[in-house]
RNA sequence: GGGCCCGUAGCGCAGCCUGGACAGCGCGGCAGCCUUCUAAGCUGUAGGUCGUGGGUUCAAAUCCCACCGGGCCCGCCA
């Protein structure tokens, strides 16, 4: 509704200037202050053509305006001009709120995006970085769902790698049982391994033994090696769910040799994409020739196969961006793997039924910065198989890793002992547990505990931009007060409570003077769908984390200033549609960045 | 040699895409507010050469160039 208003005045301030409907619309702006409802600064774009001062073009417009149902009156300010809406503005923006519900916010159709993430090898624990990585994926595919995306949350198993192999090597020769949580106990083996691989070259050659008859498939140590990854993959997800992070398919690498690669690679050979390399240091290798594009680099050719025939990283993930385009004929075949809390099964690789993932319109992989280089040269063999279209709508979301503040996380090491994402999150409840008040029962407490640790974690990760490194901390990970994930929860149980303690429906009435309080309350709930739409086209769901404190933050100063269930009829249920309005709009931006409504606090 | 990212108050961040009304917020400091819809809250206050230097512009934290500091990448590793 906001956003319909914005388009019509930004239609009489094109009559009355002769700009273009869209510069009029861009130079329409949210004032800050108290500049009124909506400021214009289109005076400063016709003041070199107009050659004069800005301010006085602003002044000469406000009489050329044509009048809109909603603007009270137009005034000049210097060189803005600002609208001041009509109280009816007020009442319609809260009606339209409360009409919507849920699907307030939402976008229209987009087509299918496919989300890939995180992408953790199968032999250990997750840990706060990979923690980073899942819960960006996973708010960046809540976002673009609400934006109108038909999203497939994907992940990416590396079932084949030598941590596997090595795991795999522990599991079979280290003689311990497994105890406890199977991830956590299998990545212990693996830092024990990777420990010995160092020193002792039996275990070396017994290891690289493992990962061959791995790769061959169809073998003993194949089947054991792709059971052991899935038992840690079910492991990890127990803690996927306790993050709410959720997925709709994960396919396993083991999968992608046997299903699509050997036709993926005859097409991307036969484009002439890559080339035979006859001589020099990279003889016998298939590569992309690079040297035009990044013409100073030191080696900018990438080998996609090596002279052994077998494929690299880059080789095998590009075979695997073409089938989430939809480029290749072979298919996967799924059986169900895991039942998530959101009532919602997840499919695997490697069964016999059809699903219709891929076909991917757009591709969002969530991947560290490191690897921008390597994602690079995928779109360039995009580009050069004549993909443009899909190029262009293949995204690598590059994130900065988190590190402890002395060392980085190395899985090899066992650095991560400690900073797991399941220790994390138990200290947070444990934390969030200890401030809730006396008088909730103590059966309610481990509820609401929980939904306060999870959503103080996911929101300290959420809320940096993802270019930007993380040093974990426990005190600003685990902060349950200030901008914190704790505190717009906060915000949204107080409102909800007063809903709760009423009979009462709200109702707008239409003699209502809004307090400018309430005012700038409300012209930030306008603001949601806007942002839903920028935050997804962005991939950047830290702008609704940081939208939601702002709103909460204006939730909190009403709450102060403005009673609701003691004022009169009137002002209490307009209030009481605030409030609702606050409750409905706050819920669909926490939901999106996947933190828990709790009930009470 | 080349490329990418970061640098904003003591600390942690937003703002940069799309230049514009006094650069916002949290933590920490100081001073207040609970017999009033939950104080995980609110109010006030102190704290800033927006890394440095140039340029473009009526206007630069924001765009361009150079430099400085930190991180990452350019592997027949993943």
């Amino acid at each position: 509704m906001f956003l319909k208003a914005k388009k019509e005045i930004s239609k009489i301030i094109a009559e009355a200037t002769g700009l273009t409907q869209e510069e009029a619309f861009s130079s329409l702006e949210m004032p800050k202050g108290e500049f009124g409802d909506l400021a214009c600064k289109a005076a400063f774009l016709l003041a070199p053509k107009e050659k004069k001062a800005p301010a006085q073009i602003a002044a000469e417009l406000i009489p050329k305006l044509k009048k809109h149902k909603f603007v009270e009156k137009a005034e000049a300010m210097g060189p803005y001009i600002n609208f001041f809406f009509t109280e009816k503005f007020y009442v319609d923006a809260l009606k339209d709120i409360m009409k919507k519900g849920k699907s307030y916010g939402k976008g229209k159709k987009k087509g299918k995006a496919m989300v890939e993430f995180p992408s953790v090898n199968p032999n250990k624990p997750w840990h706060a970085g990979h923690l980073r990585n899942a819960i960006l994926g996973d708010s960046v595919a809540r976002v673009l769902a609400h934006s109108g995306w038909d999203v497939e949350s994907i992940d990416y198993i590396d079932d084949l790698g030598l941590q596997v192999a090595q795991s795999l090597w522990g599991y079979m020769h280290l003689g311990n049982k497994p105890s406890g949580k199977f991830d956590h106990w299998l990545g212990a083996q693996y830092v024990e391994v990777a420990k010995r691989m160092e020193t002792d070259q039996k275990v070396q050659a017994e290891t690289r033994e493992l990962l061959k008859r791995m790769e061959e498939g169809n073998n003993d140590i194949s089947k054991k090696a792709r059971w052991l990854a899935e038992e840690c993959v079910k492991a990890q997800y127990a803690t996927d769910f306790s993050y709410s992070i959720f997925h709709s398919g994960l396919i396993f690498e083991s999968d992608i040799v046997h299903t699509i690669f050997h036709e993926g690679l005859d097409m991307v050979k036969e484009n002439n994409a890559i080339v035979l390399e006859k001589e020099g240091k990279n003889a016998g290798c298939w590569v992309v020739k690079l040297g035009e594009k990044f013409q100073k680099m030191q080696d900018p050719d990438k080998i996609l196969v090596r002279s052994d025939g077998t494929a690299t990283y880059t080789g095998k993930d590009l075979i695997f961006q073409l089938w989430k385009l939809g480029k290749l004929k072979g298919k996967f075949k799924y059986k169900p793997f895991i039942k998530q809390p959101n009532g919602e099964e997840a499919f695997a690789t490697g069964g016999t039924a059809p699903k219709p993932f891929g076909n991917s319109d757009m591709v969002v992989n969530v991947i560290g910065s490191e690897q921008i280089y390597p994602q690079e040269v995928i779109r360039e063999v995009l580009l050069r198989l004549g993909y443009g279209k899909d190029a262009a709508r293949y995204v690598h979301l590059a994130y900065e890793h988190v590190t402890l503040p002395d060392e980085k996380f190395s899985g090899r090491a066992g650095t991560w002992k400690g900073y797991t994402a399941d220790e994390l999150l138990e200290e947070s409840v444990r934390r969030a547990k200890e401030k809730i008040s006396k008088d909730v029962p103590e059966s309610e407490k481990d509820k609401i505990g929980r939904a306060v640790g999870e959503a103080a974690i996911r929101y300290s990760f959420v809320r940096t931009t993802p270019e930007k490194k993380l040093i974990f901390k426990w005190e600003e990970a685990l902060s349950l007060e200030g901008n914190s994930g704790p505190y717009l929860q906060y915000a949204y149980v107080r409102a909800r409570k007063i809903m709760e303690k009423t009979e009462e429906k709200p109702s707008i009435s239409a003699k209502y003077k809004f307090q400018p309080e309430e005012k700038k309350l409300i012209r930030e709930l306008c603001a949601f769908p806007e942002l839903v739409e920028r935050s997804a086209s962005a991939f950047r769901p830290h702008m609704l984390a940081d939208y939601s404190y702002m709103l909460s933050e204006l939730f909190s100063r009403f709450y102060n200033l403005c009673p609701v269930l003691k004022a009169e009829e009137d002002v209490r249920k307009t209030r009481l549609g605030i409030v609702k309005s606050f409750e409905t709009v706050l819920g669909n931006s926490l939901t999106l960045l996947g933190m828990p409504l709790p009930e009470k606090m």
